[in-house]
DNA sequence: TGACAAACGGAGCCGTCACTCCGGATTATC
DNA sequence: GATAATCCGGAGTGACGGCTCCGTTTGTCA
């Protein structure tokens, strides 16, 4: 590859994670070539495909999530260990739902990315989780599945209302009372 | 309004309702208009615009939602009145909005739908919020705003793993230990 | 039953968006 | 500095979606 290739690939890069993050997958192809200095031709030469870019943009900071996640890993109380990273991403992905209609035509679903995504994450949320379930702090009926639905489900709450993400962790307290069912 | 004029403008609200119901917002004006039996034409003379539709499609289905909660009201346990409505709302946005991140792409909010069409969700929360904490089985310190989150975010947290809608509810019992902060 | 307003249908307009194509510019190599 | 390989820009293409316009049809009422 060309020096300056892989120079404007980067540049091309920096400007969709820009764009996206501000206004959605929505944002035009066109837009982010000229956020990025570059012609159309050239987005779609380094990218064969929208989707491609969109997908490579949330890899990369989905990446930047786990990699600092995983710095929780030290903190001397799992359950905040835990929590906080669930509260990180509840505010990273309530700015990101911010004017992000799921672009269904394109088949790309924010939801999924974070879901499915690396499975670097999956694996941290299962080491957090597995470590406050043997403090105690959290209750042990919960699988690492349930647990990244709540993830999803608190960006979509933090939206609406802030404070309903708190609810939401403590629901995953151990010692809760479970009544009825 | 003639009589066949009227008759077509409820086979589009009804075909409408059914496609949106399917496959999200994204349907094409045509679809509709096809799946009604009817022309775009029409269409649009009973609907100004695009969003106008879905709007009135959302509205006629949070109304039937709301009719169908109040009978909740009936229930012995004001607490499972409570849990139930929000579980058929989780049941109900993670099956009917499967792509339902798409309202916003057309411009239209859930939480303006919720607020400006009927007012009669919030009242009907906050009822069933308010016996449920008068009987001291939900936690005092939530408000209509938090309750309203989490049931968007119920609907999300649905769609990916069902028991996690549980999890949510149960962060709502009274009587959790509410440890640190 | 005729006459007319009201409603219908759908071809077509306009705008947008993802993606292609190719003449020209840039970079690497010797 | 010449040559070839590589890359660039951006006008153009095709598809699609919302919406309009108007010739045709239908319901209504005297």
């Amino acid at each position: 590859m060309r020096s300056d290739a892989a120079q404007n690939r980067a540049k091309v890069l920096a400007a969709a994670q820009r764009l996206i993050a501000q206004s959605g997958v929505g944002v035009s192809t066109e837009e982010i070539a000229k956020a990025a200095g570059v012609g159309i031709g050239t987005v779609f030469r380094h990218f064969p495909t929208k989707e491609a870019l969109v997908s490579e943009v949330f890899k990369a900071s989905m990446a930047a999530f786990v990699d600092e996640g995983r710095a929780l890993l030290d903190l001397p109380d799992p359950r905040e260990a835990l929590f906080t990273l669930l509260r990180r991403s509840a505010k990273l992905s309530s700015a990101k739902h911010a004017h992000a209609g799921a672009l269904a035509a394109a088949g790309i679903s924010v939801d999924e990315a974070v879901a499915e995504g690396r499975a670097e994450l999956p694996e941290l949320l299962a080491t957090l989780l597995a470590r406050a379930q043997a403090a105690g702090t959290v209750r042990p009926d919960v699988g690492v599945q349930e647990l990244t639905a709540l993830m999803i489900a608190a960006g979509h709450a933090a939206k609406h209302a802030p404070r309903a993400v708190d609810l939401i962790l403590d629901g995953l307290k151990a010692g809760s009372p479970r009544l009825n069912r």
